[in-house]
DNA sequence: AATATTCTGCAACTTTGTTGCAAAAACTTT
DNA sequence: AAAGTTTTTGCAACAAAGTTGCAGAATATT
C-alpha cells in the first residue's frame, strides 16, 4: 500500500475514530473518495483499485462505511446507487445531509452540493414528511 | 385474457396512439398500472402477472412504455427502480414530470403528487439544471 | 386469406449482489 | 515482542437481476 500519501492521517483518524481496524482496502477505498470530487459508484471503486481486493471486500467495505456514518447513497434515475462521503457530522444510523445533488449530463460526475439546502415542500393534508432527496441534473460547472 | 373490463378501451387507445402493436401483455401489465394508486417495481409486475409471462416479455415491455412516454422512472434510495404512469403529455424521449415522489416508509407505497410541483432551487455559478427529481419519504395519507 | 411485420418465449449468458467458512491480518494482552 | 483474541479477507458457491439472438407465434396490413 503505497499511495498518495497525502490524506494517510485524516485516513486513519476516520477509521478509528469509527472503531474500524484499519486495513489497506479500507485504506485504500477511502482514500478514492477523499481524492474523488464527486460520487463514486460500486464499479468506478472496483476499477480504480484494479485487482487489489475481491469484489465482496468492496461490497463489505461500502457497507461497514454506512453504517458508520462514513457515507451516504444517491439515488439516481438509472438503477445505480452513488456513495460520496459525509462531509457532515453523520452519526452511525441517523443522516443528515439534507442538500442537493447535482448529476452532470455531460460528464457523468455526481457532486454533493453541501451549501445548497434542499428547499421546503408543501405536501398535501395527511402526508408526513421525514427525509427529502433532490436529484438535479444539467450541466455542471467545469463542463459549462 | 378476461381481466376487469373497466379499462379496456383506455388500454386500448394507449397503446394505438403509442403506435404499439396490441398484445396481451401489454394490455395486462398497462392494466396494472392503471389499476395501482402507486408506483410498480419490476419485481411486482412479475409477482402480479403470474407465470403468464415470460420475465424477458416485461422487461421489454417496460422498456416500450418508457420510450413512448408512457411511464416514468422514479430513483429510490434502495437501488430498485420504480415505474409509474405518465399523466402528463409526456411524448418520446422528452418527459416532464415535475412533481414530487413520496415513498411510505409504513406501508411501502411510492405515489405521484402529481399536484405538488418540484419548487425552484438556486444552484451555484455555472451549474444549468435541466431537470429535478425530488424524492420525499414519510408516512402516507393512509397510514398516517 | 395470404403476406409482412412485430412481438414473445426460450436458452444461454453476463452482471450484480449474498452467504458460509477457513486462512490471514489487525488488535489486545501479557 | 510473542501469544492469544477478535476482526477482516478471499474464495467458492450460490441467487437474483438484466441482456441478447433467434425461431415460432401473434398481430397488423394488403
Ligand atoms: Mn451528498
Ligand atoms: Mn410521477
Ligand atoms: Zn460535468
Ligand atoms: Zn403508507
Amino acid at each position: 500500500m503505497s499511495t498518495n500519501r497525502s490524506h494517510d492521517s485524516e485516513i486513519d483518524h476516520i477509521l478509528k475514530h469509527n472503531q474500524l481496524s484499519v486495513t489497506d482496502s479500507r485504506k485504500k477505498i477511502l482514500e478514492l473518495f477523499l481524492q474523488a470530487n464527486g460520487a463514486l459508484a460500486h464499479g468506478d471503486i472496483e476499477k480504480k483499485t484494479g485487482e487489489k481486493f475481491d469484489r465482496v471486500t468492496v461490497y463489505r467495505t461500502l457497507q461497514a462505511f454506512m453504517e458508520k456514518g462514513i457515507i451516504h447513497t444517491i439515488p439516481t434515475a438509472d438503477n445505480a446507487v452513488l456513495y460520496a462521503l459525509c462531509k457532515d457530522d453523520c452519526t452511525e444510523g441517523h443522516h443528515h445531509d439534507n442538500h442537493v445533488h447535482f448529476v452532470c449530463n455531460h460528464c457523468g460526475n455526481t457532486i454533493c452540493l453541501e451549501e445548497v439546502v434542499v428547499p421546503e415542500v408543501k405536501l398535501p393534508k395527511g402526508f408526513q414528511p421525514a427525509e427529502v432527496q433532490m436529484i438535479v441534473s444539467g450541466i455542471c460547472s467545469e463542463c459549462h
